[in-house]
DNA sequence: CGGCAGTACTG
DNA sequence: CAGTAC
DNA sequence: GCCG
């Protein structure tokens, strides 16, 4: 996305997001090139909500990131990430938002959808018209309002289409136009339109919705009138700025929506944003359609956030701020709790709700100027408060909560001291280890034949490759043949890395990936007895139980728990981080004073205020506060089905459903319509929320091995990936990822969609595979035929050369293929269980076994260390990589051909390439032992940070 | 203030 | 391209 | 939310 350039005020940063109200707001922003609008804007202080609106768009970054998808739904274990330099990377990703939490209760969400009433009343004609009008309430509860005037329908019910014919057959006998489908982005399906408006007109908007930014017809007063309805939400002033300004341009209102992202602050005017825009603001032509698209629009978008916003009720009212301003004074308090007074202050202007001061709100509030500027126009209360939220929370929050006494909970009696053991496991049992060279497992046992050592792997807890194969190999040895290894690579890429390898070596501590774990690898103890394989409760690091600061733990996952349903993944790891910290401490906090203890120096601010205000209050109220969120639940719920994430859950909370059983219902009558991917996860929700046992995890791998067998007999390589690969003793999903045995094979074995489709054939065949997610399509094509078409090879290797040769780094889809499933065992009593299957060529094994293994934060850390070594590390390979604008320009990065796959034969070569100490798998959890262990790491300082990045533009 | 991993599949 | 997922 |  793009990333404004645009000059921020200092203010904003974002602070605005929040607001779904803004969104709202927004539009009007967006449109113009907003950065003129808000030029003017300054002066008058509608204008000035344009200035804001402005302002918003720039933050839409953070807007946006509302909608961000969800990174990581809820997954993997809890995380922490590294952090360092991380400046100096630039990468697209996207911002961050802020959200913040509305403190206080949700909005209620009532079920009901919004339901449009039609305000016909507003315009005489309207309601004389109206009277043809039905309304019609679709099954799914709630009631639009269909006049002649216009009809909205919600996207949810497409499906319906026999009604919506319906629908237009009447408004065009009442001598209205109907257009549909043309506002799909903006969250409608259906528009209809006043009489006054000609076919002809709406046709070419919906013609246009592409693009067209002209015409404006809008007069003012459509904005106006806009404005006035969205005023009910809060935004209207800025509407009625925008209006002015934007004319031209329009877009507006829906931009909104759409919006939210992107907008970049200046661009201006060409973001695809605009298109949709551009509809809606030509469809801004009736008050009511106005009113019922402000209205929509906040159902459906916006409500879900926070509360505030949806509150609002306004809708219908259009009007007077009034109306909004009470409400928005509601949210805040409610949210907030915190500054109420300031809020409401800015309230009494109208608007501003967008005000999305951010969330450094609290910071504004000292500098003045701004604050004022701000506030004069907007009077963000939303924002504001929410802002001020999250400054100044915990104070007030503090105050008002509800003292209880802080317990101290338990004193730190046992002092733990596992971290240490933790990292250093002495298992007893088993095994060597540590084989740095893959470990693959055969794939030659015949077909039915149940893989003993699958089952083995189970049992033992091992996970395969991990367990087998290195059995075969003294520890010593291993280690001897690993040094020679890594000399060798030294040698071999000494010239390019030393340099930077040796910056790294320095920062060791900084990235979760090298901490924990002894430099060499391995003592012989780590390396033979650490017992990759035994189930986690039986290992030294998972056996002691760190009974401390429970609750405040808890604390912590509820809000990483709540930010995630929220889709703000920054704050969610962030807490998730924090948990993990307190969660590893040895002893238990019960004072100020506890919080400078070097275990807890990686606390923040915030979260130091958090902890503070437990101590003394007993309660966290920003997690209170969003346990009382039903939007917040709701949203987590509907994530949780698989194959809806952020947007969608908000969408559907947005019309009404805020449960799986409101879902499957709304489905069953054909009201809300879902992907084949979702219908799939709503069939199976409550199986897949199941953990998968370890041991039938590994059966489940058994079965694909037997299968393999059968169609590849021993030409295949497979491993068990994932949580199963880490040890753990339970498991989301299964995570299977195959190559050819020996790199001679491939031809023979044909291109890596092939081989998958011949597998999955298999495994259909079997009954074991009973539904396709994503990636079905390689099942479809599924040719018994295994072979190996020397046409099919040839394309394959020549895609490779392409990829070396031209750099493009984005596309692999030809060597590799993945699938997405949905498998069951065959026994009585057996659950539905996700599976993935992924083939991979030889050559880029390693990295996709390591990839896959996980853990995230591990691979994330890992990614994010090799970034600032000058390298990029994916699933595929590993490159060289430099910023293609300079860096801090947050733009992309380019990377370079990769290194040679030869040299990276196992997992243990990527480690050792990028001198870091190798971690069995089950050592790739980024968990409290690691954080607090490392708490006290030394940090690197930053120009040596710069000093790699400069060396690294190779 | 900008970054926070990097990629694949679907419609 | 947006959304979702890993 | 945290860090540089």
């Amino acid at each position: 996305m793009r990333r404004s350039q645009a000059p921020r005020a200092d203010n904003n940063s974002s602070s605005s997001n929040y607001n779904s109200n803004n969104n709202s707001n927004n539009n009007d922003n967006n449109n113009s090139g907003n950065n003129n609008n808000s030029g003017n804007n300054n002066n008058d202080n509608n204008n000035y909500s344009n200035c804001m609106a402005v302002e918003v768009s720039d933050s839409d970054d953070e807007v946006e990131q509302s909608l961000l998808p969800k990174s990581a739904k809820r997954a993997v274990s809890d995380g922490s990430d590294d952090e360092l330099g991380k400046s100096l990377l630039p990468k697209s990703a996207k911002r961050a938002h802020e959200l913040e939490t509305p403190a206080t209760t949700p909005p209620a969400i009532t079920t009901t959808a919004p339901t449009i009433t039609p305000p016909a009343a507003t315009t005489t004609t309207q309601s004389a018209r109206t009277t043809t009008a039905t309304p019609h309430s679709l099954p799914g509860s709630r009631q639009w309002a269909v006049g002649l005037r216009m009809c909205v329908v919600p996207l949810g019910t497409q499906a319906s289409s026999s009604r919506r014919s319906i629908w237009a057959a009447q408004v065009r006998a009442a001598g209205g136009a109907v257009g549909e489908g043309a506002l799909t982005t903006a969250g409608l399906t259906h528009v209809v339109v006043a009489p006054e408006v000609s076919p002809e007109r709406l046709q070419s908007w919906v013609e246009k919705s592409g693009g067209g930014r002209g015409r404006s017809n809008n007069s003012n007063n459509n904005n106006n009138v806009n404005n006035s309805a969205n005023n009910s939400n809060n935004n209207n002033s800025n509407n009625s700025n925008n209006n002015n300004n934007n004319n031209d341009n329009n877009s507006n209102n829906n931009n909104n929506h759409n919006n939210h992202h992107h907008n970049d602050d200046d661009d201006d005017v060409d973001n695809n944003n605009n298109r949709n825009n551009c509809l809606a603001a030509s469809f801004v032509t009736t008050a009511w359609l106005v009113a019922c698209l402000a209205q929509q629009r906040q159902a459906s978008e916006d409500s879900f956030r926070w509360p505030h916003n949806n509150k609002s009720n306004n809708h219908n009212n259009n009007n007077s701020n009034s109306n909004n301003n009470t409400n928005n004074n509601n949210n805040n308090n409610t949210d907030n709790t915190n500054n109420d007074n300031k809020n409401n202050n800015t309230n009494s202007q109208p608007l501003s709700s967008r005000g999305q001061v951010g969330s450094p709100a609290a910071e504004r509030s000292r500098s003045p100027p701004f604050v004022k500027v701000k506030n004069n126009s907007n009077s963000n209360s939303n924002n504001n408060s929410n802002s001020n939220r999250d400054d100044s929370n915990s104070n007030i929050e503090k105050s008002r909560c509800p003292v209880h006494v802080p317990g101290p909970a338990s004193i730190a009696t046992t002092a733990t001291t596992s971290t240490t053991t933790a990292t250093t496991p002495t298992t007893p049992t088993t095994t060597t280890a540590a084989g740095s060279f893959s470990n693959s497992v055969e794939v030659q046992r015949p077909a039915g034949q149940p893989a003993s050592s699958s089952v083995e792997g189970a049992t033992t807890g091992m996970s395969e490759e991990t367990a087998p194969s290195q059995v075969q190999r003294p520890p010593q040895h291993q280690q001897q043949q690993q040094r020679q290894q890594r000399e060798k690579q030294q040698q071999l890429f000494g010239g390019q890395m030393t340099p930077q390898r040796a910056q790294l070596w320095r920062s060791r501590g900084k990235f979760a990936c090298q901490r924990g774990v002894p430099e060499e690898p391995a003592t012989p103890a780590a390396a033979t007895l650490v017992g990759g394989g035994e189930p986690e409760a039986q290992r030294p690091d998972k056996a002691v139980s760190r009974p401390h600061n429970a609750e405040l733990v808890a604390a912590f996952l509820r809000l990483q728990a709540h930010y995630e349903a929220l889709g703000d993944g920054w704050r969610e790891r962030s807490f998730r981080q924090s948990a993990g910290i307190l969660r590893g401490l040895s002893f238990e906090i019960t004072s100020e004073g506890d919080l400078t203890r070097p275990e807890l120096k990686r606390l923040g601010r915030k979260t130091r205020d958090k902890v503070l205000e437990f101590l003394s209050s007993g309660r966290i109220g920003r997690a209170d506060c969003l346990d009382a969120d039903e939007s917040t639940k709701a949203l987590g719920e509907l994530q949780d089905i698989w194959g809806v994430g952020l947007t969608t859950a908000r969408k559907w909370l947005g019309w009404g459903c805020h449960t799986v059983a409101e879902v499957r219902k709304r489905v069953e009558e054909g009201v809300l319509r879902l992907s084949s991917d979702q219908l799939i996860g709503l069939k199976y929700f409550e199986e897949f929320r199941e953990r998968i046992p370890r041991s039938e995890a590994a059966e489940i791998v058994e079965t694909v091995r037997a299968a393999c067998a059968c169609r590849f007999a021993g030409m295949l390589r497979m491993e068990g990936c994932g949580s199963f690969r880490r040890g753990k003793d339970f498991c989301g999903d299964v995570d299977v990822l195959l190559c050819a045995k020996h790199a001679a094979d491939e031809p023979l074995l044909g291109p890596a969609p092939e081989v998958l489709a011949n597998l999955l054939a298999e495994l259909k065949q079997r009954g074991f595979i009973t539904e396709d997610l994503k990636g079905g399509r390689w099942s479809g094509t599924a040719s018994s035929a295994g072979s190996q078409s020397a046409n099919a090879t040839d394309e394959r290797a020549k895609g490779l050369e392409d990829d070396n040769r031209n750099n493009d780094n984005n596309n692999y889809s030809r060597t590799a293929a993945t699938y997405f499933g949905v498998c069951m065992l065959p026994e009585p009593g057996r659950l539905h269980r996700r599976i993935d299957l992924k083939v991979y060529p030889v050559s880029e094994f390693p990295f996709a076994l390591l990839s896959f293994t996980g853990s995230g934060p591990f691979n994330r850390s890992m990614r994010l260390y090799a970034r600032r070594a000058g390298f990029s590390l994916s699933d595929h390979d590993l490159r060289s990589a430099t910023h293609a604008r300079g860096v801090g320009r947050g733009e992309r990065i380019w990377a370079g051909p990769p290194l040679p796959a030869s040299q990276f034969q196992s997992e243990r070569d990527i480690f050792s390439f990028l001198g870091l100490a190798y971690r069995e798998p089950w050592q790739r959890e980024v968990d409290a032992s690691w954080l607090a262990e490392t708490g006290s790491a030394e940090p690197a300082s930053s120009s040596h940070w710069f000093a790699i990045s400069a060396i690294c533009h190779c």
